[in-house]
DNA sequence: GAGTGGTCTAGACCACTAT
DNA sequence: TAGTGGTCTAGACCACTCC
C-alpha cells in the first residue's frame, strides 16, 4: 500500500513525534528544508506538516516556525458530577462551570496569564428567534448580551457569546459585582439556584471570522458548543454559544444510563425493519487511498 | 479588509449556501469551472471548496462532485438523562446507549440502510496498560475485543474499538445472543446492572488510517471519544475508543451543576492571583489575516 | 537582510466512474 | 472517452519578525 508523498513524510514525522525522537516543544525543520530532505516540492512538504497540524501533533506559527505540541497540552473540561477516581491522572481540571468566573482561576492554576477580552461592550439587546427559543422568552424581549474572547498566556482559547434574561441580569450593566460568580450573585439577588445545564457539541473547522479571532489556521478544528443553563425552577438563565479551539480541549462527561427495560417497553415497534429506502441525498462514499 | 482569493470565493459560496441560492443536495460547479469563473488557478478554487468542506457545508466525492450538505444532516446523540422539553425540536434522536445495539434501529428510524462491519473477528486478547487501567484489571488479563465500523446507507459513521472483561463477556465468543442488547444480557447472565458512563471527547483531524476506514478527506474532522461504562458495583464493564465523523454528529449532554458554595469553601485560596509566569512552551499566537 | 509560514500560479498526471 | 476530485511540481510574491 503506497501513500502519497505528503502522507509518507507526515508518517515519518508522526512516528518521530510519537516515539520521542521529536520531543514536545521541539522546532520542526522549516518547510523549505523538509522539501529538500525528502526531495519534494515545498507545497508537498507543507501539506505533510498541515496534516500533522490538523491531528494536533504540531502547532505552526508564522515567522517562528512549527513546533511539536505537548501531548497533554489540552485543557480538561469536566462536566456533570465530579469524576471520583479519575480514570487516568488528569493533567489539569478546569471545571469552569462549577463556579462562574472560575476561568481566570483555572488559568492561574495552569500557570498562565489569563485574560478576558470583551469583543463588544455588554449590552441589552432584543432577543431574536434563536435566543428567545433557548431562553423561553418572547422574541424581542430584552436580554443581556456578552461577547468575549478568553485567552491564557496570550493564546486565545475560546469565544463566548452569551445571553441572559434582562429581568434577572439587566442591572449588572450598572453594577460591578467584581469577582463574584455570576450565578452565586443570581442566587443571592433573586433566589434562583442554578441546577443544571444542557449542551450540544459539534466539531468542524473554523469559519474565517472564528479563525481570525482565535488566531488559528484554516486546518485547525473547533468545537462549537450550545449551552443552556437552567435554574431549579426550570427557567433558563443563560444561553451561550461557545467556540473552543479543539486542539486545546478535552471534554469529559459523566452520566447515568437509563433503565433499558423501561426503554424497550414503549419503543420502536412503530418503525418496522425497513432496509431499503435511499433518501434523496444519493451519497455513496467513494473515498479511496492509493494502494 | 481583504481576504485571500480562496477565502473570497469560499465566502461567496458560503453566502449562497446559507441564503438558499445553493440548496442542500445541489451539486457545486466543478473545481475547474470555479477557477474559470473566478479567474484563479484551480488550486485556489480547490482551496475554497476545501474550506467549506471543513466547515461541514459541502461534501466532496471523487468522480461524482461536490454537494451542498444538508444543514441538519447531523445525527443527534443524546447523553445523560432525557431532555424533557427539547430546547428545539431535535431532528433525530439516536440515544444509542440507552439500549445497546440500538444503533441499527436508530439508523432504520433515519430511513437509512444500517450496516456493521467487523474489521477484526471478535477475540480474546491480553489487556495492555491502557485497557487494564480503564477496566480496572491487571495488565495481561484477557479481555474481549471488538473492532468494528458502523455505516448507514453505505456511509461510514464511526469506528468503534471496544474491550470487555473476559470473565463477564468471554462466553459471547461462542454464544449468539442475537439482537439482545449486550448490557441487558449482562444483567440477566451476571446480575450486573449498567448504571453510568464516563466519556472523554476531543476533536481533531483524522489520521490516515481513520481517513481510509471512514472514507473521509484529510480536511474532515473527527471526534475521538473514550468511553468507560460502569456497572452499579462500580466495576467497568466496557471501555471503548470511538472515532466519529464530526460532520455527521451532534452530541448533547445534560448534567447537574454542583453547589458552588460547597465548592468555594475548600477552594482556590492556595493559588493566589499571580499574573506573570510564562511556562516553558513559549507560544505567542501570531496568526493574522490580511487586512 | 534573512528566514518563517501564507498564498497563489499554470501547468501536470493519476484513479476512478459514467457514458 | 470525458470529466471528476486527489496529488504534485517548481517556481513566485507577501507579511511579518528577528538580528
Amino acid at each position: 500500500m503506497e501513500l502519497g508523498k505528503a502522507e509518507e513524510i507526515a508518517a515519518k514525522l508522526r512516528a518521530d513525534i510519537q516515539n520521542g525522537t521529536l520531543a514536545a516543544g521541539t522546532k520542526l525543520a522549516p518547510e523549505r528544508e523538509l522539501s529538500e530532505q525528502f526531495g519534494v516540492s515545498r507545497m508537498t512538504a507543507r501539506r505533510a506538516v498541515q496534516l500533522l497540524e490538523g491531528e494536533g501533533l504540531v502547532a505552526r506559527y508564522p515567522v517562528r516556525g512549527t513546533f511539536v505540541a505537548g501531548i497533554r497540552g489540552r485543557l480538561l473540561v469536566e462536566r456533570g458530577r465530579e469524576v471520583q477516581p479519575p480514570p487516568k491522572p488528569p493533567a489539569i481540571a478546569a471545571a469552569e462551570l462549577r463556579q462562574s468566573g472560575s476561568f481566570i482561576k483555572d488559568m492561574q492554576r495552569l500557570g498562565c496569564k489569563p485574560q478576558v477580552q470583551f469583543l463588544e461592550q455588554p449590552a441589552l439587546v432584543a432577543a431574536n428567534d434563536d435566543i428567545a427559543a433557548h431562553l423561553h422568552i418572547a422574541k424581542g424581549t430584552l436580554v443581556l448580551k456578552r461577547y468575549r474572547l478568553q485567552l491564557a498566556d496570550n493564546l486565545p482559547y475560546r469565544l463566548i457569546e452569551s445571553y441572559y434574561p434582562a429581568d434577572l441580569f439587566g442591572e449588572l450593566l450598572a453594577l460591578d459585582i467584581g469577582g463574584t460568580p455570576l450565578f452565586a450573585w443570581l442566587q443571592e439577588r433573586h433566589g434562583l439556584k442554578v441546577t443544571h445545564a444542557q449542551e450540544v457539541l459539534l466539531a468542524r473547522l473554523a469559519t474565517p471570522n472564528e479563525r481570525q479571532l482565535l488566531q488559528i489556521s484554516p486546518n485547525a478544528p473547533v468545537v462549537a458548543i450550545d449551552r443552556t443553563v437552567l435554574a431549579d425552577t426550570g427557567q433558563p438563565v443563560e444561553w451561550a454559544h461557545i467556540i473552543a479551539v479543539a486542539a486545546l480541549y478535552m471534554f469529559t462527561y459523566e452520566y447515568d444510563i437509563l433503565d433499558w427495560n423501561q426503554e424497550q417497553k414503549h419503543g420502536d415497534t412503530a418503525t418496522p425493519d425497513q432496509t431499503a429506502n435511499t433518501p434523496g441525498d444519493q451519497r455513496r462514499a467513494t473515498y479511496r487511498h492509493r494502494d
